[in-house]
DNA sequence: GCGATCGGTTGAAACGTTTCAACCTCCACC
DNA sequence: GGTGGAGGTTGAAACGTTTCAACCGATCGC
């Protein structure tokens, strides 16, 4: 029935009286709307799609929690997608993602060198993508500026005498995190020095984010090493765990509330609009300094 | 066309030569199927909704996780839906779900005293819960024995010399991590113990989940409370992060990969036979003992 | 008092699939 | 040589909405 839809959506004039009857009969029958139907109907599903390497990084899990929060309160729903670090999982949960004809698609990160935006974006889906930069220019782009985080980072331990900086990678291949060796080498390169290998006799370890930094602590004082009397150790992003007296850990503060939140205001109003979300937002990040790093050992 | 859908399907023989061409065009135009219109002819959406309280609790995480990746195997997508511990949001939510027809729907925790499970059984939808014991016998649920669990925790406390025992709540309304404090006052009752009231001079805390033990270390560290030298801290659930150095949990193992797949099998399989998933795994914890509980002070 | 407008209601087409029945051709069987 | 399938193809109905156009009666401006 035509008149359904119109008291439902308020989509035409209805009487008062005709309205209570649609409104009685839906509450006696227990008439849930079907919203597939109607987003087959309206060629949108007002679904989005997360694109996530791992829910266990509490970065990216806030991150898409604060996308799930505001998508929900304009009556999107979230379709979480798992990547595992893998690019062909990646491609195939975008697949999927598009066979279910998703609204829009935020990537809190990319395996490296994808090209599914760029897939997503000729289909005429827009994309967000958080805390990397991409190169389409329908794109958009939430990140911080890591060459300037990088530069207070090595700032920090320069100040405390560090001269041997090395750089902690996770084995898993995202594009944001694999911008960060770079950010850092080329802040030591404007004080000529060069970033030395892990296994180098390092006096402090720039880590691609905290979950990394923590197990290169827990691992460290396993073999006796003391942080931060014995190495420094930074991190990246500022998880809550961070914060814990006995973690305390000096970090690169990345506001992932914000980041999660604007990312999806960016792809809903893009929606919105009928276009791509092609904006890029620079976030600032703040150097928190805790215990972590301390000055350099002599003859360290 | 209705060969197409033949040849996608293999639901009826197609001539090689005809595949051939079909598959041709299908490359060539780039079409990929509307599975929301297939949704709504075949009445099922190879959709779950996965109702979570909070995403940044590693425990809750890590069962979503395992689900997702469970029903991606089978061609089944996730809908994540976040209640933030608010029954008015679960309720919504849970509407939304319902809206979109999913095909099942997991809860790895469920506001206090909610009834929602059963208003989808009503409706037909096979539901898992996750840690916790469902009441409707038409729910499938996944947990543990928290008696034999607290039984455990408490012998391993009292063998230390523990007589004082206080449990450490959440301010959040889980059903699951409500029936906690009964088990423990119950394993405490046994021995002829009572709970004692947090602010009492307690000896050694229980806490409902790692992250709440986690947080009561770093406060009572922050007050000049020594763990374990003064006081003792059990948590619940061994996330990953419990096993670090720093922190060194002594906590209640609960296999959080394991439940969740299995409680994704059991909703999947359910799904496929068309009925509910009336079936009640318990799974085994272990009381993992690590630096955060040690004997009792003298005159503690 | 007549056409235009407005509030309200309704039938029907469309969205992109699946599936059923119909159909067509060819072959084997007795 | 008809009968009965099997292999293969196709038209059309259905899934549950939205939306457009049509319609109907009443009010309004002139």
């Amino acid at each position: 029935m035509a008149t359904v839809s119109n008291v439902l959506h308020r989509t035409a004039p209805v009487s008062e009286e005709t309205r209570r009857r649609v409104l009685e009969a839906i509450e006696e029958l227990g008439y849930r709307q079907n919203e597939v139907a109607r987003s087959l109907k309206r060629r949108a599903t007002r679904t989005l799609g997360v694109v996530i390497p791992d829910a266990l990084n509490p970065f990216h899990a806030t991150v898409a929690l604060q996308v799930e929060r505001r998508a929900h309160r304009d009556g999107f729903a979230v379709l979480l997608a798992e990547t595992e670090n893998d690019p062909a999982t990646e491609s195939a949960q975008v697949r999927a993602l598009v066979g279910r004809r998703v609204d829009g698609v935020i990537f809190p990160a990319v395996t490296a060198g994808s090209t599914i935006p760029s897939e997503l974006l000729d289909r005429g889906v827009p994309v967000v993508v958080v805390s990397f930069e991409g190169r389409d220019p329908r794109l958009g782009t939430v990140h911080v500026d890591e060459p300037a985080a990088m530069e207070a980072v090595v700032d920090h331990l320069t100040g405390l005498g560090h001269q041997r900086i090395a750089f902690a990678h996770s084995g898993a291949h995202e594009e944001s995190v694999d911008s960060r060796p770079a950010a850092l080498a080329e802040a030591l390169a404007r004080r000529g020095l060069l970033p030395v290998p892990v296994k180098d006799g390092a006096t402090a370890f720039c880590c691609t984010n905290d979950v990394i930094a923590m197990a290169l602590i827990d691992r460290l004082e396993c073999d006796g090493v003391c942080v931060p009397a014995d190495v420094s150790v930074v991190g990246f992003d500022d998880i809550p765990m961070a914060a814990h007296r006995r973690i305390d850990l000096t970090t690169v503060h990345q506001p992932a509330e914000e980041m999660g939140q604007l990312a999806a205001e960016m792809l809903l109003s893009a929606i919105a609009a009928g276009g791509h979300a092609a904006r890029r937002v620079i976030v600032p990040t703040q150097l928190v300094v805790r215990g972590s790093t301390g000055p350099v050992r002599r003859g360290g």
